[in-house]
DNA sequence: ATCCCGAGGG
DNA sequence: CCCTCTGGAT
């Protein structure tokens, strides 16, 4: 992608998702950090059937440190990694009500050195319940990064510099949910919906897969 | 690079 | 059946 698509990328994006957001269900910053704990490799429709039962349960993080690891297991096995995280959550929990009475604080820094808790999942937190400009790369927004051009990045902490430097700052937490919610939808980690996708015209991808079409009916018209 | 891990989709 | 899901720690 050239650097003058940038603009018209976030424009297809703001027509097609206007109100992108945070999907995870969540009420303050701690049901939140939560939420995104539980939500690692697995779907937020998955973490937002277990998380509302569960905070109305231990609405705050004293409240869980009451369970054991044992117990704490027991309420999220649905979700999966489920050792790892009724353990992180409960040392997550522990360190709020000891280190910060029980406040999730809105710095970068504290969040990454909670277990668990790395540089994703703190852009979340930041981005989206404290209102600070930043890419979260997961996933989704690390996949469509590459496939569309922005970055050819080995890693997600320089896909998320390639972003910084590329992507408008007021643009930064927008493009992110933009770019999971096509993700989802469209530009799929099997089978992308090329044929259904807007941003077509400025896709790296597309623009090989159609460079491949046509070798391949050059070959054909030849034999 | 590998492990953790259940649920859902193709 | 295999792959993937808003990753992080070792």
């Amino acid at each position: 992608m050239k650097k003058a698509d940038i603009p018209i990328m976030i424009g297809h994006l703001k027509e097609l998702y206007p109100d992108a957001h945070c999907e995870l269900l969540y009420n303050n910053p701690f049901e939140l950090l939560i939420a995104v704990l539980l939500s690692a490799q697995c779907t937020d429709k998955l973490v937002n059937q277990v998380t509302p039962g569960l905070f109305a349960k231990y609405p705050k993080p004293e409240d869980f440190l009451s369970l054991s690891q044992a117990e704490m297991e027991d309420e999220i096995r649905r979700i999966g990694l489920f050792r790892n995280k009724a353990k992180n959550i409960l040392e997550t929990c522990r360190r709020l009500v000891v280190e910060q009475g029980g406040q999730v604080p809105n710095d970068y820094d504290y969040l990454v050195g909670l277990p668990g808790v790395g540089r994703k999942t703190a852009n979340v937190v930041l981005s989206t319940a404290f209102g600070v400009p930043a890419i979260a790369v997961d996933t989704h927004v690390d996949r469509l990064s590459h496939r569309l051009g922005l970055t050819k990045a080995t890693s997600v902490l320089q896909t998320e510099l390639d972003l910084m430097k590329k992507l408008p700052k007021a643009e930064w937490t927008f493009t992110h949910h933009a770019l999971i919610l096509h993700g989802r939808r469209v530009c799929t980690a099997r089978s992308p919906k090329c044929g259904l996708c807007s941003l077509q015209s400025i896709c790296d991808l597309h623009q090989k897969e159609a460079k491949k079409v046509a070798k391949q009916t050059r070959k054909q018209a030849e034999a």
